[in-house]
DNA sequence: AAGACGGGGGC
DNA sequence: GCCCCAGTCTT
């Protein structure tokens, strides 16, 4: 067995661990496309990409490959123009990850001459690049011997050593990182982290865990004292808070008006203008959908400008970038946030029956 | 230590 | 309708 402490394990038990780990990896392990490389700058943008998004966004929109092709390298990438680089991020969320990755290519080039360091306290100096994602670059790509652990590992982690305590406080936090930092051998450092990750991914999920086929079923206290349901625990999640939000859309000369986010949240994409709630009653409601972002339950009412003056009195009345673009070719768009990307697909939707 | 930050898929 | 996903940064 494995214990949580890591001064009470023993050799034989680690070692025991490992093999099953990565014979098992080597047997069963998927491949993926940023598993066929060890370039650094490949690593970095697939675990950029992959920080709280599941493989399956990434791979089934091609995500990844459209952007090392557009972006083969941390040069290309660091003089990219950053609505591109924005737009190749559209739909993926969490849009400071993409602002942080060109920041980072723009460090390598310019503190490192092109060429990724390979410390882990040069890779987690870069921005957006924490302890996990260093973890992954050291062992994926320079094949050195770092720990990672993401939400799989934690799983697969706590049950291994049935944690009883909230996984998400500080001190279970510093003692998986410790316990992952003894586990992780020196040679086949990418295929035992590879494993441990895939393992918590394909086998030891969060409900109904395929236990039967575990490699490491057999040194797992959890499941030993049939635990296994109650592990991991998390303590309480912040409350969700229901918000109405109106936006307007209308067409003026085969345009749409868009403006531009300026705050914190999904800066620099575009979006619907939003309306207070007293204009937006005057106007009428077309479309209605509830969306959710971070912690807020949004009821967003779509509402059209029922002529091109109400939308020129907005512009007039609203600071901040905006812009008219053409209904009918959106290939020169720029991102726009996932919910007023849907709206507009349905508004088009309700014009084509209109018209049709 | 707690919140902010997207969006979508699974149950 | 809730949880959580190859987390990081800010307060």
């Amino acid at each position: 067995m494995i214990s949580i402490k890591t001064e009470a394990n023993d050799a034989n038990e680690i070692a025991i661990f490992r093999e099953a780990l990565v014979s098992w990896f080597r047997r069963e392990g998927k491949t993926y496309p940023w598993r066929e490389t060890r370039d650094p700058y490949a690593v970095l943008v697939s675990e950029l990409m992959l920080q709280q998004t599941r493989i399956a966004t990434v791979l089934e929109r091609r995500y990844y490959q459209r952007w090392m092709k557009a972006f083969p390298g941390w040069q290309a990438l660091a003089q990219a123009d950053t609505d591109q680089v924005l737009k190749l991020w559209e739909g993926l969320g969490y849009y400071n990850r993409a602002r942080n990755l060109q920041k980072a290519a723009q460090v390598v080039c310019s503190d490192y001459k092109g060429t990724c360091p390979s410390t882990l306290e040069e890779i987690l100096s870069l921005p957006g690049v924490g302890r996990y994602t260093a973890g992954a670059v050291l062992s994926f790509a320079f094949e050195k011997r770092a720990p990672i652990v993401d939400g799989n590992v934690v799983r697969v982690l706590a049950r291994v050593t049935a944690i009883a305590d909230p996984v998400d406080s500080s001190s279970v936090q510093r003692d998986l990182w410790s316990l992952a930092e003894l586990l992780v051998p020196r040679e086949e450092v990418r295929e035992f982290n590879s494993g441990l990750m895939e393992l918590g991914q394909r086998v030891c999920h969060r409900r109904n865990p395929n236990c039967e086929i575990c490699p490491i079923r057999r040194q797992c206290r959890a499941r030993e004292e049939e635990l296994v349901a109650e592990i991991p625990r998390k303590s309480q999640k912040t409350k969700t808070t229901e918000l109405v939000e109106h936006v307007g859309i209308g067409e003026k000369n085969g345009h749409i008006l868009l403006t531009c986010e300026s705050g914190n949240r999904r800066r620099g994409l575009w979006r619907l203008p939003e309306l207070d709630p007293e204009s937006a009653a005057d106007l009428p409601e077309i479309l209605r959908f509830p969306y959710a972002i971070t912690r807020y339950r949004v009821d967003l009412r779509v509402h059209r400008f029922e002529n091109p003056l109400q939308m020129e009195a907005f512009q007039k009345n609203n600071s901040g970038e905006m812009g008219w673009f053409r209904l009918d070719d959106q290939t020169n768009w720029p991102a726009l946030a996932s919910p007023y990307k849907k709206a507009i697909a349905k508004f088009l939707e309700i014009s084509d029956d209109l018209v049709g």
